[in-house]
DNA sequence: ACTATCACG
DNA sequence: ACGTACGTGATAGTC
């Protein structure tokens, strides 16, 4: 009944296992590996490809071994453990292709080579050709006419495929496949673990064969068999040739269950598939799928959109009660084209037009904690809690708000993106979809499952019916996820960093953003015109000096320049070529002139490009930047600014710094500019214990220089420049988890007088030692790390097979902490000193933050005022074994408020 | 889209 | 034996 078609087996822990160690280590945003499922597809899909088969199963091993696992192959071998990362990627790849609806075979008791060989056998049997794809070359000997073993082997070019028939087999081996069991049974196989017949190998062994045709045969001319040695041994160690005979012969008579019928490569492109890969950001195998992603019809038929005045009002009473999820919804180009709003039963989208066409405005105010009344026209409406979810901050529902509104209070909103960013804080986007799947079990399509690569104005306007579930998804998925996200924080202890810190540090953020910075655009066109001049000079002298032009900024061009035509001796190299990074050119520039000139060409560039010039884009019509400050990005829980980004505006090189000098305060205005000293050391004296460090910090000493008078063990007024500078190095290397490598390519000093240093540090601070490896141990038991206010991180490199992996996760462990506990005080600073400027119905507004830095817009005749807020919220943000203190500096400019 | 480089804390 | 400091974002060049 299956005449002449088709069967493709795999040998799905051989190929995983081929694919793992063939395929460059890849991740998902979320940290899961899963370089093995993409190799494995990839030679899959292959096949598919090449062999069109008709029917497709997978076999794998069980992982509890049984008596009856006899052969040991390399990935499964005594060896060595599979490692963690392949081993995760087990259940990934059987999930994804029951997905498929690929049929994945296993059975108690027998390895996948029997599952393999009685398929395989039995599918001959009923006319099928077969095709066995695997790594393993063991399953060779199921070769026959009929069954064809698939070999992929990895090389430069790409994943090319060896093919055995039963012909091709002779011809390589000179004995039949089955005959090759007997070739094994007699030399053995160490690594199955197959003793064999001592003293004979394997020309022996094959040539014994080859005469012969089995191990009877031998043994039963055993008087002249040749050498005498073999004829010796396969008399006295027969029951052993026996053995080995069982233990290499694969099983054609396993027990297992399986169902052509069920394996026949139809449906493969399903929606839950698609969603494995998704997740998994294998973005070359979703090209695969021409599904316009999964649709919940029931759900989606409570979707509406209203279309009169009528229908505004009554929706709105509807729905606006209890808790009530709100979305607003933008086009491309960042235009309000609706919002949506959602009980959890039933969501509608109000249209922008429906609303300016009928209503006048939209008027939320807060009554009571919890409490919101929404006026719209006459109507009037009283709801208790807002939720809301997208990829940027709940801030653009408060942009959105605002435009209409009069209040926009802490109290009552909830988001439920900065929610999840809090429960893990690794993921790099909080999607709708993204929260749909992990909180609520539901699959969502997105906008580009959808409409592909559409714009969002032109689907609105042709295909407006289509978009409005999408639009309505947003927020049904904010409102209904919050009771599991809540669980989550309240499981994890993380609730009063929400509602305390994070919910309302969002509306001061929201406000230093709208408040924003002006920019001097003149200043700044005179400061990039006078590192136009500096960047042409520097590139005559370098083209000069080179005897070509080229292009100084490609580093490829750069390396071939220095290290092959000047001939430069000391090019280190990278995977891509010469690695051109100014660590590696400074050591250079003693001899050679040139290097200068590329290093201060490097610098000017840097500035015109990344800071004259691109500030300059950024200046709004206000004469103001408005950066963003970014609240769910990073990993530690500290804030980071994009377009611009205003945290990193130079500071350390004068010429740099000169660009501060045009950043101004307002008319009647002057910068007050607000650092800690040393916060992420405070913290960690703090959170150690340690006496040393405390009593150092207690005595307000020079931090820097009490180290170096315990660790180089000299009186602390003796302590040389050179003492104090190696200390700090010290110092610095301890927050970011030390290693004697690192700290010694720091200060350029050997690995060993590197460890030496650490040894007498932590000698130096004894609790500290105690304190970071309890950090780590901690950290590995439970798979996270926490801050001072509970901030979780959590650390999927601690349980890695790979000692760099691992080596790294323990660095985070032991910084994270830290980092962490320093971004949790700072925000609480900003709260209260932003809180306070307004309770206080001052005009000084707080504008930035630089992670240890607050910079504040004061008003002249507040000055005083605001030098006191700042002392007192800043140094009283948390009560520490250690003072916190500041320095705190008033400018015209930012650069002379530094 | 990815890599190298460099600006900040 | 392994080959690095922790956390970010913007730009230019290369594929």
């Amino acid at each position: 009944m299956y005449e002449n078609q088709k069967l493709l087996l795999i040998d799905g822990h051989s190929i995983l296992n081929r694919a793992f160690y063939g395929v460059p280590d890849l991740t998902n945003a979320a940290g899961v590996h899963t370089n093995a499922v993409y190799g494995f597809l990839n030679i899959m899909f292959k096949l598919i490809e090449t062999e069109k088969p008709d029917y497709l199963m997978v076999a794998f091993d069980r992982s509890e071994p049984t008596f009856r696992h006899k052969r040991f192959s390399d990935y499964k071998g005594t060896r060595k453990p599979m490692l963690p990362e392949l081993k995760q990627q087990v259940p990934m790849i059987q999930e994804l292709l029951e997905a498929m609806t690929i049929p994945v075979i296993s059975k108690a008791g027998w390895e996948a080579d029997d599952i393999l060989g009685t398929i395989s056998h039995k599918a001959e049997k009923d006319g099928m050709k077969v095709t066995i794809v695997s790594g393993d070359r063991d399953l060779l000997q199921l070769c026959t006419d009929n069954v064809k073993i698939a070999l992929p082997r990895t090389k430069k070019t790409g994943t090319e495929v060896e093919h055995y028939f039963a012909k091709d087999f002779i011809e390589k081996n000179g004995v039949t496949p089955t005959e090759f069991i007997d070739v094994k049974a007699l030399m053995g196989d160490s690594s199955d673990n197959i003793p064999g017949v001592p003293g004979i190998g394997e020309k022996t062994a094959f040539a014994l064969i080859q005469k012969y045709h089995s191990i009877d045969g031998v043994y039963e001319d055993a008087p002249n068999v040749k050498p005498p040695r073999a004829s010796k041994n396969i008399v006295e160690f027969w029951e052993q040739a026996k053995e080995s005979k069982w233990l290499a012969t694969i099983s054609l008579e396993a027990e297992v269950d399986y169902d052509f019928s069920k394996a026949t490569l139809e449906g493969i492109y399903t929606e839950k598939a698609y969603l494995l890969c998704k997740e998994w950001e294998l973005k070359n195998i979703l090209s695969r799928f021409d599904s316009k992603g999964p649709s919940n019809d029931a759900l989606e038929a409570s979707f509406h959109m209203v279309s009169s005045t009528e229908d505004v009002i009554s929706q709105m009473e509807k729905l606006l009660h209890g808790k009530t999820g709100m979305a607003v919804s933008f086009d491309e180009s960042k235009e309000v084209i609706g919002f949506s709003l959602s009980n959890g039963k039933e969501s509608e989208f109000f249209p922008r037009e429906v609303m300016e066409e009928t209503l006048s405005g939209v008027v939320f105010q807060n009554v009571n904690h919890n409490e919101f009344v929404l006026y719209i026209s006459d109507i009037k409406s009283t709801f208790t809690k807002l939720a809301y979810s997208k990829t940027t901050l709940g801030k653009d529902l408060l942009d959105f708000l605002n435009e209409h509104r009069k209040v926009c209070d802490v109290e009552g909103f909830y988001d439920s993106a900065l929610a999840a960013y809090l429960v893990n804080p690794l993921i790099s986007s909080y999607p709708t979809e993204a929260l749909a799947k992990e909180y609520l079990g539901l699959l969502i399509p997105t906008f580009a499952d959808k409409f592909g690569k559409e714009k969002i104005s032109s689907v609105y306007e042709t295909k407006k019916e289509e978009l409005v579930p999408l639009l309505c998804y947003d927020s049904f998925v904010a409102v209904s996820s919050s009771d599991k996200l809540n669980d989550n924080l309240t499981d994890l202890s993380m609730m009063e960093l929400f509602l305390q810190l994070e919910m309302p540090l969002l509306f001061t953020l929201y406000d230093m953003e709208r408040e924003g910075i002006i920019c001097n655009r003149q200043e700044l066109e005179a400061y990039g015109k006078q590192l136009q001049e500096g960047v042409d000079k520097l590139e005559a002298s370098i083209y000069e000096a080179c005897g070509e032009e080229f292009n100084i900024n490609s580093p490829k061009q750069l390396g071939v320049i220095l290290f092959e035509k000047l001939g430069i001796e000391g090019g280190k190299k990278t995977k891509t070529g010469y690695s051109t990074a100014a660590d590696v050119l400074e050591k250079l520039a003693p001899k050679y002139p040139v290097i200068n000139d590329i290093l201060e060409y490097r610098t000017l560039t840097k500035l015109k490009s990344t800071y004259a010039d691109g500030l300059d884009k950024c200046i709004e019509e206000d004469g103001r930047i408005h950066t963003t400050f970014q609240q769910m990005v990073t990993a530690t829980g500290r804030l980071s600014s994009t377009e611009p980004n205003l945290q990193n505006i130079p500071m350390r090189l004068e010429l740099g710094k000169m660009i501060r000098k045009v950043f101004y305060p307002k008319d009647g205005y002057v910068f007050v500019d607000a650092d800690y000293s040393q916060i992420e050391l405070r913290v960690l004296a703090h959170m150690s214990g340690d006496e040393n460090l405390i009593q150092a910090y207690r005595e307000n000493k020079d931090i820097h220089r009490a180290t170096a008078s315990l660790v180089f063990h000299t009186p602390f007024e003796e302590v040389t420049d050179l003492q104090r500078s190696n200390a700090k190095a010290v110092n610095f290397g301890i927050i970011y988890g030390i290693s004697s490598f690192g700290l010694g390519q720091d200060l350029n000093i050997s690995r060993k007088d590197a460890q030496k240093y650490i040894d007498d540090y932590y000698e130096a601070y004894p609790k500290l030692k105690i304190f970071l490896d309890k950090l780590v141990a901690d950290a590995k038991e439970i798979g996270y790390c926490l801050t001072i206010k509970n901030r979780r991180r959590p650390i999927p490199e601690l349980s890695s097979g790979n000692f760099m992996q691992r080596s790294f996760g323990e660095r985070i462990a032991m910084n994270s902490p830290i980092q962490g506990s320093a971004a949790d005080i700072i925000k609480i600073a900003m709260l209260r000193v932003h809180d306070r400027l307004l309770e206080e119905n001052l005009e000084s507004r707080l504008i930035l933050q630089v992670h240890d830095e607050l910079l504040i817009e004061a008003k002249k005749d507040e000055l005083e005022r605001v030098h006191q807020i700042l002392e007192e919220e800043m140094r009283g943000a948390m009560d520490l074994l250690v003072p916190l203190e500041i320095d705190m500096h008033d400018g015209n400019t930012w650069y002379d408020a530094k």
